[in-house]
DNA sequence: AACTATTTATAAG
DNA sequence: TCTTATAAATAGT
């Protein structure tokens, strides 16, 4: 707000201030990982915020450029990944998109099974050695320490999950996690049955080309 | 740039212009369904950056506040979720990164199985009764123009795409779709039993309480 | 990791 | 849906 211009000093621009890019893959491997850093910040900041602001269930994956994998979910993963799971099993529907640089793949419609925003999971905090490298922190003046301290367990460790796990992990969550890859399977499942049947049905129902492409 | 303010005349704000709001739930329906449109919009065209940019996969599903699902992917949904489950099942070591200020809810970390980024497919319109209710699109000036069409054509429906699923899908799709999830359980059967034998090896090297839980 | 000048995303209308 | 003023995200330092 309050800036003497009026003095007579030329206040010169400390930095150049962002600058336009075009959506084409950053060759700079520096640039790319700082880059690849704040955007995925970025992405999971908009995602947390379109599930408060809607209520929406939201959970994104991404494996970053050398592979490893960061997952964010509201109110978590498994409740997303579940709820399309029992969702595919009445449906059917999809459709894939494609161009290059701004774009997405594909838009999927299934069934409302419960509007209701279920709220972010607290992370009960009953960890083994979850505090190995927590640092990190500082200027936040937020809430959510606590989920911080568990997404930085998760993410700062040099070994993986799985062979590692119980390092960074609570027993409990593994427990659940386990469950709902079970539940998934079982659901898997039951819709690759349904799927079938239903494809055929609409297959029928519509009389396209019993021939080729849709086998 | 060039403004004549020194006109006597007064130019009249047309707008108020965007107004901060607070990341709270929205009440009221219509600027909630807007909200979401729009956010959901920015989420993916994120996401499509985030791997263009970087070469990053993601993935990412949505559930609208009604419940109906969105999808994302880049390459293709598919392709992460494969990557996700089959991820699991493997293992080697790499190093760290793990940094995060605002708001995951959980982060993993898995194995590297090609960096490479498999670009998106392209989009083979041989669509059912694809376009019916297009409409849309009208001074973007970008290429894009088929996605667009293809989003609005999935989100404004009023009707559930399972029940009419072949207004809008591509049966060839679903054949691909419910080869994946063939694949997916395929392999989250693997992963079960992988999971369960390394908690217990885990659990017995941490020597915790094998009682409650982490059954 | 902090800092800004800018580009982008968007809340209102 | 289209525009506009402003809030936010972020490229480069």
């Amino acid at each position: 707000m309050s800036d003497d211009s009026s003095s007579t000093v030329t206040k010169q621009k400390s930095t150049m201030g962002r600058k336009k890019i075009d959506i084409k893959k950053i060759q700079k491997t520096s640039s790319l990982q700082v880059t690849f850093s704040k955007r995925r910040n970025g992405l999971f900041r908009k995602a947390s915020q379109l599930g408060a602001l809607c209520g929406a269930e939201v959970a994104i994956l991404v494996f970053s450029p050398h592979g490893r994998p960061f997952v964010f979910g509201h109110p978590s993963v498994d409740s997303v990944i579940s709820r399309l799971a029992s969702t595919s099993t009445n449906a059917e529907c999809m459709h894939t998109s494609g161009d290059d640089e701004d774009t997405h793949s594909s838009i999927v419609q299934s069934n409302p099974s419960h509007s209701g925003t279920t709220h972010q999971t607290s992370p009960d905090k009953e960890s083994l050695s979850l505090r190995l490298r927590i640092g990190g922190g500082g200027s936040m003046g937020l809430v959510k320490e606590e989920t911080q301290e568990v997404a930085e367990a998760w993410s700062g460790g040099c070994g993986f999950w799985w062979d590692k796990p119980t390092e960074k992990m609570k027993l409990r969550e593994l427990k659940q996690f386990k469950t709902s890859l079970e539940d998934l399977r079982a659901k898997v499942g039951m819709q690759l049955d349904d799927m079938s049947r239903r494809k055929l049905a609409a297959r029928d129902f519509l009389g396209v080309n019993r021939n080729g492409s849709c086998g």
